[in-house]
DNA sequence: TAATGGGGGTTTTTT
DNA sequence: ACCCCCATTA
């Protein structure tokens, strides 16, 4: 009946067909998790579920889109709904955030939330608990070193993801901190209330609200009644919280799959816990599992790599992975450079060597551990003239001409919004932080109000708040309160093009270089098109923002093909012919951030191998025995590193190795063989004394 | 009293 | 590139 049936494996075919409840596919690297997930999906609707009454919640709203992609084309193939497989388009897929954030806007009233709420993305968040941090005059109670907004938005969230304390959250992730713990928890409050009175959701809230939601005794059965089956993909790194969701959303129906693979768990620190995909069954009684682990992905000597890392764990890796084809491929390659110019040089070389061999720079990929990594290569990449795209890292949102009118967008569906409120009215000339606060202060926003104030009634304070400002700037706030006021009949896209109008003029005079600034401002505007609400555009980009610099506005140059230059973590569930791993030194992979605990260095471990297995055919590990301090800096300090301790003699037996030498007029490249590891050891004693 | 500009120190990973 | 602190300026 499915002739789309053949092209799986038995497993896969057993994924795509199960029938009945509770449903657990351990999936090991690159054993076709995304086929046999599409499959199901697709064998559900072909079967006869109603696309609407499928959930499939994935990692990255890209994955989901990916997935029903190769559903739709699964069913046009086997020739259903009209050929088209259009009912893949119907099915809710994305984000647990996305999904979230989609409930709320939509019970919005039920839940007793304004309708505009506000989503503030982490940066966001940490500026209300900077905001709060100042208000209460915490840091000046002590005299010792407080934290700063980042990390105790991150004891904040992780307390709520994982339900410990604050205490004891802070006990594990800032020791230090410890004497200060009460002050602490009294932000964490303040926090709390501060959102609450701002109509104001951070993503936390967004999982928190969803669950009372399906929690709920009216709510809850309606939710949970609305889906056939629940799918979801990445689930070794699931948090505490979104468990919860997901049981009480199929406490009464267990039609529920769930695909992941402990191996690659590597969000712990999001309180992502592997345990959740181990213990399945505890939550799910009864649960039925089936284990991919053939792999199609990599070739032998690829997975042999792989193998060798996974094997020194400390509980071991469950699945041994098995290549498909026998592989016929290049031995990994293990490049020792000097120093990090040594290996951006190498690394390019070596791209344009397999573009001689007709490997496109689109099947390439250089996978660092953070973000900054790649900068020196960068330079380099630039200098030789190899586009690429870079993923991970700074982000388009993070831009503060971005963050000023998604400010404005979300003001004009919520004029609650202390912070969006803080963001616009800086922007005034002769505005800073102290008559910012006052202003907001005269709207009666901030300190102080404890509930939820009416729309209309902050518009009537807006007279007094004006006086507040300096009188030469109070053109400008009026002009931007009028465009702020929605226009009866008017689009959303003319009210976002009329806020733009209103906010580009100050733009241009806070910020040294406005045109590339006004460009982007540009595509905002243009992302409103299909939007309900100005606030869920401002959501959106919070929640989902553009993975790349060039995503949004396109970068002209890239035309035809180009590199991808990514961190492991984006590069999470992807693919490439080639793979660049670059500073695979103790201290970047493992990144000495994470040496603290034997947990921390285990997630390191398993970073390492998510790199790995990226590779299809040809694998290049790059470590420099050297690094620059500062980077920027124009200073020569640097330091000596060690080659990682994942590339232990087992592992490196596994690699051919390669000491590059500079020299002038280009690289020379002495190769040794495996047997030469002596030689090798010598050698390294010469270059790095 | 506050805003603004300059200088120095730091930077994991992301929904 | 960002954040924090300090000096200068309105």
């Amino acid at each position: 009946m499915f002739d789309w049936m053949d092209q799986l494996n038995a497993a896969q075919r057993e994924v795509a067909t199960h029938d009945g409840g509770a449903l657990r596919v351990l999936a090991g690297a690159g054993t076709g998790k995304t086929t046999a997930l599409s499959a199901r999906v697709a064998w559900l609707l072909a079967t006869g579920t109603p696309p609407e009454r499928v959930l499939l919640l994935t990692f990255t709203r890209r994955a989901a889109r990916q997935m029903l992609t190769r559903t739709a084309n699964l069913l046009s193939t086997a020739g259903y709904a009209g050929g088209d497989g259009r009912a893949a388009n119907r099915v809710m897929g994305g984000t647990f955030h996305a999904v979230a954030h989609r409930t709320l806007r939509r019970y919005s009233q039920a839940l007793g939330l304004a309708e505009g709420f506000s989503v503030l993305d982490p940066a966001d968040a940490a500026d209300v608990i900077d905001m709060v941090r100042e208000d209460g005059c915490y840091t000046q109670m002590t005299a010792s070193r407080f934290p700063r907004k980042a990390l105790l938005l991150d004891i904040y969230s992780r307390a709520i993801n994982t339900g410990k304390t604050i205490s004891a959250v802070t006990s594990e992730v800032a020791p230090w901190a410890n004497d200060v713990v009460g002050q602490i928890v009294e932000i964490c409050r303040a926090y709390v209330k501060r959102k609450r009175a701002g109509a104001m959701l951070d993503f936390d809230d967004l999982l928190l609200l969803w669950r009372s939601a399906v929690l709920d005794d009216h709510l809850g059965p309606r939710l949970a009644g609305a889906l056939d089956h629940v799918l979801v993909d990445e689930y070794q790194d699931v948090n505490g919280l979104q468990v919860d969701v997901l049981r009480a959303l199929r406490e009464n129906d267990p039609r529920i799959t769930v695909v992941g693979d402990d191996a690659q768990a590597v969000y712990s620190f999001r309180a992502a816990e592997p345990r959740h995909i181990l213990d399945f069954e505890q939550v799910f009684p009864g649960a039925r599992t089936i284990v991919l682990d053939v792999n199609y992905r990599s070739s032998q000597q690829i997975l042999d790599v792989a193998n060798a890392v996974g094997a020194e764990a400390k509980e071991g890796f469950s699945s041994v992975l098995t290549a498909a084809r026998r592989g016929t491929g290049p031995s990994p390659r293990l490049a020792r450079c000097v120093d990090e110019d040594g290996q951006a040089n190498e690394v390019c070389d070596r791209i344009l060597a397999h573009r001689e061999e007709g490997i496109l720079l689109k099947e390439q990929a250089v996978l660092v551990r953070a973000a900054h990594h790649s900068n020196l290569l960068e330079l380099e990449l630039g200098a030789r003239r190899i586009p690429y795209v870079k993923y991970g890292g700074l982000r388009f949102t993070e831009a503060a001409h971005v963050k000023d009118l998604l400010a404005a967008f979300r003001l004009s569906d919520n004029v609650c919004d202390e912070l969006a409120w803080f963001r616009l009215l800086q922007l005034l000339e002769g505005v800073g932080p102290m008559i910012a606060r006052r202003a907001i202060g005269a709207l009666g926003l901030g300190n102080g109000q404890p509930g939820y104030t009416e729309q209309a009634e902050i518009w009537r304070r807006w007279p007094g708040a004006v006086e507040v400002l300096p009188v030469a700037s109070r053109s400008h706030a009026e002009r931007m309160a009028a465009a702020l006021a929605a226009v009866p009949g008017e689009g959303v896209c003319a009210q976002a093009d009329r806020l733009r109008s209103a906010i580009s003029p100050l733009i241009e005079a806070t910020y040294p270089d406005p045109a590339a600034r006004l460009v982007d401002l540009d595509a905002l505007v243009a992302a409103s098109a299909k939007a309900v609400r100005l606030s869920d555009v401002a959501a959106d980009f919070a929640l989902e923002p553009p993975r790349s610099t060039s995503d949004l506005a396109g970068t002209p140059m890239i035309d035809e093909d180009w590199l991808t230059v990514s961190t492991v973590h984006s590069a999470k569930g992807l693919e490439w012919d080639v793979i660049h791993i670059l500073n695979v030194t103790d201290g970047m992979i493992p990144s000495d951030m994470a040496l603290g605990s034997d947990d921390g260095l285990e997630e390191e471990r398993r970073v390492f191998y998510v790199a790995l297995t990226r590779a299809r055919r040809a694998l290049n590990v790059y470590v420099p025995s050297r690094y620059h301090h500062r980077p920027r800096g124009r200073d020569d300090s640097h330091g000596w590193t060690q080659p990682s301790r994942f590339l232990s003699d087992n592992v490196r037996a596994t690699f051919d190795e390669v000491i590059v030498t500079p020299s002038i007029g280009g690289q020379v490249v002495q190769a040794v063989g495996l047997n030469g590891l002596d030689r090798i050891s010598s050698d390294l004693e010469a270059l790095w004394l």
